[in-house]
DNA sequence: GATTCCATAATCGTATACAATCGCGAAATG
DNA sequence: CATTTCGCGATTGTATACGATTATGGAATC
């Protein structure tokens, strides 16, 4: 795995985590000499990361972690609707107990204290949608994930309530065991709808939640 | 617009247009010369590029144009398939006289001797998906263009045929101008049906198209 | 004659170095 | 006292340079 593999990779993690503010200016000095490298892999790998809308490179000024509008997270889970089912439906013939397995230990790990909710919720949609060998796709649903994780993380925090969420993936998870692609993508389409929802009162509430 | 735009700007028209040949060896230093930069901002280009798999780094050996299995295709149509038609629903009732005059020119664009058929497809498409306003889509949807457009401009050449594409273009074009957005999706649904077959054409006719 | 091995050339990947740009703060001015 | 302007510090963006790896061609050997 190359220089600038890594640093992608660490990167994608903290965003994946939602653990990068939007707004958030990245140094490229400090990160290489986190990870111990000088700022031309850092660069590329910002790059790539760059692609896909997760950052922005402004003219002399540096990256940024983009501030999304309601309009932008809309669009995040306009496509996620579009992509995810598709990806779901092609996966649930091709799943083994491999990929159930590791779905089941992502919906574990998101009840752990201190644990990520949007990157245990990437893992767990991830671990289903793998079956389907589509490469391409999975980077796009991965990016969307990462683009809306700060967010997530907040609504996700301000309500109790990973609860409903975490049952409707308990539900989604026994229609793939059941081999049922219809009912597991009508149940994936609910809720991205309710999740679509959710996230927008992160925007369109009063209270200013201290990302705008 | 910084360098690296440039750079990735002019490497993606050539990919659009399909000119260049899956396995090829990207140079580094002959793109640098060629644009007249130094390598880094090229490398960054590339790294843009290599996010969503249209080009691919191999270490220490450079960059290559992939090679595109029938199951790459089959997913990058599965794709399309998912985003575009949302996009284009998305966009119907947003369409202007502007939006619409384009997507002719494209038309007409693609008429022309010595016209690259792909990059005028990906034009008439994204004047059309443009309305939506969906810019992450519109970077998704763009780049699964250019990953089969080097195989687009090979059927479309064998077969005489971009005449029954273009056909469908129209109709689409029509439903659109009478803010049909469900007939416009249908009929973008079959074209994409159909250009999915073509393309698997390629791949799997026993003469090979010399890009194995 | 075919194959293996080695040396050379070419290309890549990364580090170091430097010029350009931007932001911020202090000083000067109205 | 508010406002504008100038200059310094910090950070970026790009070029140059160098070590590392890979491909290639010819000689030696079986």
């Amino acid at each position: 795995m190359s220089t600038v593999d890594e640093v992608q990779q660490a990167v994608m993690e903290r965003m994946l985590r939602g653990e990068l503010a939007p707004g958030t200016w990245l140094r490229q000095d400090d990160l290489a000499a986190q990870l111990g490298v000088s700022k031309i892999p850092v660069r590329e790998a910002l790059h790539r990361l760059a692609a896909s809308d997760l950052l922005r490179f402004e003219n002399n000024r540096g990256v940024v972690v983009p501030m999304l509008t309601a309009e932008d997270a809309a669009e995040t889970y306009g496509l996620r609707l579009a992509i995810e089912p598709e990806l779901l439906r092609r996966a649930v013939p091709k799943l083994t107990i491999v990929h159930l397995a590791e779905a089941e230990m992502a919906l574990a790990a998101s009840d752990v204290q201190g644990a990520s909710v949007p990157e245990a919720n990437w893992a767990f949609h991830a671990a289903l949608y793998g079956a389907a060998g589509w490469r391409r796709g999975m980077a796009m649903v991965q990016s969307l994930h990462a683009a809306v994780a700060p967010y997530v993380a907040l609504y996700t925090q301000d309500l109790g309530g990973a609860a409903t969420s975490d049952e409707e993936h308990q539900r989604i998870l026994q229609a793939c065991r059941d081999g049922d692609a219809e009912r597991a993508c009508s149940l994936l389409e609910v809720h991205l709808r309710e999740a679509a929802a959710a996230l927008d009162h992160v925007f369109t509430e009063d209270t200013d939640a201290g990302t705008r």
